[in-house]
DNA sequence: CCGCCTGTTTAGAATTATTCCAATTACGAC
DNA sequence: GTCGTAATTGGAATAATTCTAAACAGGCGG
């Protein structure tokens, strides 16, 4: 197992099924989403990865987070009016927007309340993703 | 009860509620959001409101949706790297995102779901609104 | 009835997020 | 090694949305 980068086995792996190469900014990119599970947008972990290899560019971290997301990696996130957010949990679960501090929290999510949610669906709509997003007030702490 | 707008009494009614105005730009928009479902986006409201009220201009179209999300009539929805859409569907339901023809569909959602649903939230999370977005392929027909 | 006050609309400029493009660089296979 | 393809880069381009300042409209007190 390597030191410097967080699951980058996973990462090589999952690169690999999908016949795309492993790369010094795909590591680094997948491994600020593992370091601050924050639900940064693009533009933040550009500036995250930049520390660590300032010649990355803005281009390159869309590529990479658009890639990780197609090797399922990574799940976007989208808000009303907002830029869209990057989280690498893998567990089924729900999202939690607090509109006081623009915070994103993970819910978890039931796979048996998933499967039922699911189920509403008729016949030949068949989703491969459900996305389920609370809005909401957090008390102020 | 008018004939030329539909439901202008329900719109008319919620203005003042938020103790806003009611006006032709307004009731134009509603309109078109009630008259055809296919949750379009404020370009494609823009385009048809135009033919009503050829002087209205894109910013009021954005003004007006915003208004009409404001006092409840209308909800925006959201999709991955795709321009905001909006919905005059009142009762809770959710949405199914056909990838093959960027089409969205509302999917009933049992009331009875809906909380099992929002029974996740730990305590102290209050939700004001809940979205579930099914991303999906509909067999071509 | 007149003029004011506030809310609304307008056109266009500005901003923001994201994608595109053309040129360079880096692997990996042979 | 070199060749072909994939990946990266910087900057320009695009798309959606918001902002701004000015014009407008409508209700209300006088």
């Amino acid at each position: 197992m390597s030191a410097h980068t967080i699951h980058s086995d996973a990462l090589a792996q999952k690169l690999a099924d999908s016949g795309l190469r492993n790369t010094p900014q795909r590591e680094v990119v997948y491994d600020a989403l593992l370091k601050k599970r924050d639900h940064p947008t693009a533009d933040e972990v550009f500036a995250r990865v930049k520390t660590l290899l300032p010649g990355i560019s803005l281009a390159t971290v869309y590529n990479c987070l658009e890639t990780l997301v197609q090797c399922d990696l990574v799940r976007a996130v989208n808000f009303e009016r907002a830029p869209t957010r990057y989280c690498p949990n893998l567990i089924p679960h729900a999202h939690f927007h607090d509109e006081h501090s623009g915070a994103t929290h993970d819910i978890e999510l039931p796979s048996s309340l998933l499967d039922k949610i699911k189920a509403i669906l008729p016949a030949g709509y068949n989703a491969d993703a459900v996305e389920i997003t609370f809005r909401g007030k957090l008390p102020a702490r």
